[in-house]
DNA sequence: TTGAATACACAACCTTGTTGAGTTATTCCG
DNA sequence: CGGAATAACTCAACAAGGTTGTGTATTCAA
């Protein structure tokens, strides 16, 4: 399904995509911003950018919100990002489930639905797309005419033709043939890539462009976000950190076999209890289980292993952890995980901590699908 | 010292050059090619090409080299990078040393010096940078008005201001004030990151253009090269696998404690060898010294671990191994290494060998000096 | 009240890429 | 052997997008 895209030349129109993208960037990272801020920021001049808004104000994807104050001269008018301006459809297919969101431009989940699938068999999927599409379209009036596209997450990692290969009956298929019906430029991910792009929107305000993002999906994976983009490696399998081997007590052990949702899942009914689903996990550690903080204790270990390697050999502001795991487990994994007191990201001025909760839902590759869309029309193709 | 820039504004002149790059950059790994080939490659019309090869030949930087013959129609004339077209620097400092070379526009050495430093404070590096100017321009004639900059290689991690922090007395000085003699822009990398980049003008013509680069320095670096740029993470630290934790039967070891030159010293200093440096090591391994052919087989492991943890997280075309490490060594431990049988990059139509040997020797990171310079003048700034 | 500072609009201009028509050289095929 | 097909390339007109220079409105501070 991936394929590294060679470079292509850049014509004044693609240039014009560029600057718009730049455009809507700062303002979804920065909040409320004059022309000649904004003309300062990206380095272009204060008539292009002027240009720009008018063009973006025409297609409402932003709106004037009051003018700013207390500095000498004219007063900027203040621009910020119309959230019914565009939106953008989040579908995550799992081997149980259909799942789908509507985000709004400002990436809020407007709408979201979750479909059981008996067999998550392509044609099945298709089958629900029309009615799907129905509901979303329904919960936001307007949004017809203003959906950017389609994301797609789907349980990695992909074969280079066709698509995913740990749903049975997906491989070498066609993306755009099963999501057809949806009438939408699709773009596909696997889920945790998906996931930390839906993190990127809710970090993005506090500056951070780069990090990792580690994702409890079926097993454990990792993404890797660099200035806003994916770094997807050769053939858009980068991240398969569960398969990476942990010393244990009864030798070296897969990660994922330590820290993951079958992993706590396995621990759990071993000691007898039941924790079929997300409530049951939380409900277990609010309660104070027992095996459960046993659990915890001995998964930070390993959690705090993987949170070295990331830090040394990707050097990010930050790690997310995120997925399908109950957030106050998230919390007590991320407060005893024993981290590396050597590594390069250790650095006396560092303003983010080194590992931290993000969105912890069934929801967050649905919500990073549709995040995959914003993304695009957010983050310039230029590298610095 | 480095900084994740902000991405900036398209104008018809940054078109303009990320256009030329792309050009350039089609040239040095496709060889030989016409003007509609260039175009077909690019997404550039034709006559964009032209008008960019009329500028490009009038600069110097390639020149027609015969004509297609075989096919219908008008033969297409040629064109080839112009060797003498324009020129490199490439600086490394190291704790001994300090070494320099001059790098045509393909990327091959046309000087190299060496010389030793008492202490590498930077007042005595400052000192030399004169003379090995004169040096270098004195081996290439017309080289003078043709330089295109300087790449400095340290020894890293880099602190966030200032320089390196492996060299005493450097942290915190910019790199213009001390290189400032050689009146040249100037591009600093730590020796991993620099290597790396000297690789990927070898490997270019075969088509790689995301790998992983394995450097043999003081310790073990790790350089990742996505579609042709440097992976850098936040801060510019990305890859000090050196201090990532591997099991040995007398517990976890940081890597580079036991797959580095240092390494290999130590063990060979408990055995009672002397191999003060490369040509000692070299001579060693010929001899077939069962010291040596002990570490190598002690080696290989940590180096199979090494492999499957960048394979399972970066998805690299293939790993490159190079440095201060002889040849033969490194052939030696590329061959015996035990790789993971399951990982991602391990797929059917693989083209790429997962370990390869690369330049090994002491100039891998002075050229890969140069090559930051020249992969500037190749690589274009829009990422797919 | 006046001047400095700031945001922004308008118009002319520059750079760059595209398009379409026309030229030239080579191969293919009758 | 000669015409048709093919492909590379050039020239000229055009379009898109960004920049620069000039002018105006609005606010703050002296």
């Amino acid at each position: 399904m991936f394929q590294s895209s060679a470079p292509r030349g850049v014509t004044p129109s693609r240039s014009r995509d560029h600057n718009r993208q730049l455009v809507l960037g700062q303002l979804q990272a920065g909040g409320a911003l004059g022309r000649a801020e904004i003309a300062r920021r990206t380095g272009l001049s204060t008539q292009a950018v002027s240009n720009i808004i008018a063009e973006l104000e025409g297609d409402g994807l932003l709106r004037v919100e009051g003018t700013a104050r207390g500095s000498r001269g004219l007063p900027a008018r203040q621009y910020v990002l119309d959230a019914a301006g565009a939106y953008a459809l989040g579908i995550e297919v799992r081997p149980g489930a259909l799942l789908a969101a509507l985000l709004d431009l400002t990436g809020r989940p407007v709408w979201n639905a979750r479909l059981p699938l008996a067999r998550a068999a392509p044609e099945a999927v298709t089958a629900l797309l029309p009615g799907l599409r129905d509901s979303a379209l329904a919960a936001a009036p307007g949004a017809a005419d203003r959906l950017l596209g389609a994301g797609v997450a789907l349980p990695g990692p992909f074969g280079r033709t066709g698509i995913a290969s740990d749903l049975p009956g997906w491989d070498g298929l066609s993306a755009a043939e099963v999501f057809a019906p949806l009438d939408l430029a699709i773009t596909v991910e696997n889920d945790a890539n998906a996931a930390a792009l839906g993190e990127r929107i809710a970090l993005a305000p506090e500056g951070v462009t780069s990090f990792a993002c580690l994702y409890f999906g079926t097993g454990l994976g990792l993404a890797i976000v660099q200035d806003g983009r994916l770094f997807a490696g050769a053939h858009g399998n980068a991240g398969e950190i569960g398969h990476v081997p942990i010393p244990t007590s009864e030798g070296p052990q897969p990660l994922e076999a330590l820290l993951s949702r079958l992993s706590v899942e396995r621990h759990l009914r071993e000691a007898g209890r039941a924790a079929a689903d997300m409530d049951a996990l939380a409900a277990l550690h609010a309660g104070g289980d027992p095996a459960l903080a046993d659990w915890i204790a001995g998964a930070a270990g390993p959690l705090g292993l993987a949170a070295g390697l990331i830090e040394n050999l990707l050097d990010p502001q930050t790690i997310v952890l995120c997925g399908a795991m109950p957030e106050g487990i998230v919390r007590a994994l991320v407060e005893v995980a024993p981290l590396p007191d050597r590594s390069v990201a250790r650095r006396p001025d560092r303003t983010q901590p080194p590992l931290r909760v993000g969105r912890c839902s069934r929801l967050a590759a649905v919500i990073g699908a549709g995040a995959l869309v914003l993304n695009r029309t957010f983050t310039p193709a230029l590298a610095a």
